[in-house]
DNA sequence: TCTGGGGTCCTAGGACCC
DNA sequence: TCTGGGGTCCTAGGACCC
């Protein structure tokens, strides 16, 4: 436990959709919902004004949709974000080398590791957190953070929530304990639904309420690592040091289909698509793994996952979607599958090929010939080595136009969708520099209107 | 028309070894 | 014909985070 306030944690506010708003000027100001637009989509941030209706991140959209009619629904764009997500980061790095980022809109920084003292005194301390939120809004035009300085990564996380948006908080050495207290156990780090139920019943509420539990009965209710971490952090003890760099332990994706599938050779096909990237992703981090896992979701949304662990390591592709279809075809699917992933734990970066890669299948052996031309090593789905974790969650399932995404005109220029279906596209001429503009529609094969890249 | 995608960490049971 | 006690590795499931 640090005896000074030098934890710092920085959290974006509604990120995605406020990176929407400034690009988007027709929408400052109104509900935006950021998130998978389809049936089976979920919201990955609201904006304020979304907020106000009762629409959260993880919320089914058809259930946002159903709060907040108005609200503009958007596709997420990854690079843009990604763009504004360096800039912040590159600010946090000037301020102290060890930035340890949580995901595209969140980090802790070790102040105590600044090549120029930070002054951690109230006052100054304080002014220079304010100096920083300044040049956040400065340098990403106009987002803003909340920011939490305290004596531990969990303090000062609370800390940069308690007072969003656009929050500046330092919670002073010595008073953690009796300022965490009354607040509810929820706001634990790794107290989700389940575990605040569980405390719920055996009278705990509040961070001060677990303070009070015999330990044997903490470990009989949460689990013995559960149960210390949390007791600890009850108290306010947190050593977790600040690590900039954390190895990553698995590589994975997947997808939900819009309907389920029940076709074998369709699910074959889904299953390759995902090794490649696997694989792909695999060879950019220059690693190898050893254990290969599919997921499957059915219908009933019961989650099953089998895995098979290899005795050397690969980053091969037809050796990944050779064991995941071999783990697939063990599995009983009549009923048909909602959700298939493929994953890969064990990393290494050492080469090791399996001794027995005869048992894998022939590269491409067990590949029943493609219903479609298959475009040569598909470079289209592969994520590129930047790639962040959120990257492929969302998105038309058929590449085109979908709603929130930028396009250009031959005569009317730059826009962004406004709605597109039967055959049509409706587009609003503006840009994050021009005053909200209007709306026009096309029909989705006008060749005067494409897609544009923006980050 | 319920419930994304990419991760981390933990638990529990069985195999296997000494 | 009663069933040790660690340790490690592996698999499957689940809670939780953004």
């Amino acid at each position: 436990m640090r005896r000074e306030a030098s934890v710092l944690h920085l959290d974006l506010d509604a990120f995605y959709a406020s990176v929407e708003q400034r690009d988007k000027p027709s929408l400052r100001g109104r509900p935006v919902v950021v998130g998978g637009v389809g049936q089976r989509g979920v919201v990955a941030t609201a904006s304020y004004e979304a907020r106000v209706f009762g629409v959260r991140s993880a919320m089914p959209s058809h259930e946002a949709r159903r709060r907040c009619p108005n609200a503009a629904f958007l596709v997420p764009r990854f690079d843009v974000y990604r763009t504004a997500s360096g800039q912040v980061m590159g600010l946090l790095r000037a301020l102290s080398p060890l930035v340890e980022p949580l995901s595209l809109d969140e980090a802790f920084v070790d102040l105590r590791a600044a090549p120029d003292p930070v002054d951690l005194a109230p006052a100054g301390l304080r002014a220079r957190v304010q100096r920083l939120k300044d040049d956040v809004h400065e340098v990403t035009g106009g987002l803003t953070a909340s920011v939490g300085v305290a004596s531990s990564k969990f303090l000062a996380k609370i800390a940069s929530e308690l007072e969003k948006p656009d929050g500046l908080c330092v919670i002073e050495p010595g008073t953690e304990v009796d300022r965490i207290g009354p607040m509810p156990v929820g706001v634990i780090f790794g107290v989700g639904p389940v575990t605040r139920e569980r405390l719920d019943r055996i009278g705990v509420r509040t961070v001060a309420d677990l303070r009070g539990v015999e330990p044997a009965e903490l470990v009989q209710v949460v689990g013995r690592a559960h149960a210390e971490t949390l007791s600890g952090l009850a108290w306010a003890r947190d050593d977790r040091p600040v690590e900039a760099e954390r190895e990553a332990k698995s590589i994975s994706t997947e997808d939900t289909f819009a309907n389920d599938v029940k076709d074998r050779g369709e699910l074959a096909e889904i299953l390759r698509r995902h090794a490649r990237q696997v694989a792909s992703r695999l060879t950019a981090a220059q690693l190898f793994a050893r254990t290969v896992t599919i997921k499957v979701r059915r219908p009933d949304f019961s989650t099953l996952t089998r895995a098979r662990t290899l005795v050397g390591a690969t980053d091969r592709y037809d050796t990944i979607a050779g064991v995941a279809q071999s783990l697939l075809d063990a599995l009983d699917l009549t009923g048909g599958v909602r959700l298939l992933g493929v994953g890969v734990t064990g990393l290494t970066d050492l080469l090791q090929e399996d001794l027995f890669a005869a048992e894998a299948p022939e590269p491409a052996a067990d590949e029943p010939a493609l219903p479609a031309p298959a475009p040569a090593p598909a470079p289209a789905d592969e994520p590129g080595p930047d790639a962040t974790t959120e990257e492929h969650a969302y998105g038309p399932a058929t590449p085109g136009y979908a709603p929130g995404l930028d396009v250009e005109h031959d005569v009317h220029g730059p826009g962004w969708v406004w709605g597109a279906g039967r055959g049509r596209v409706t587009v609003r001429f503006e840009t994050r520099d021009t005053p909200p503009g209007p709306v026009r529609t096309f029909a989705d094969d006008d060749p005067a209107l494409r897609l544009r890249a923006v980050t």
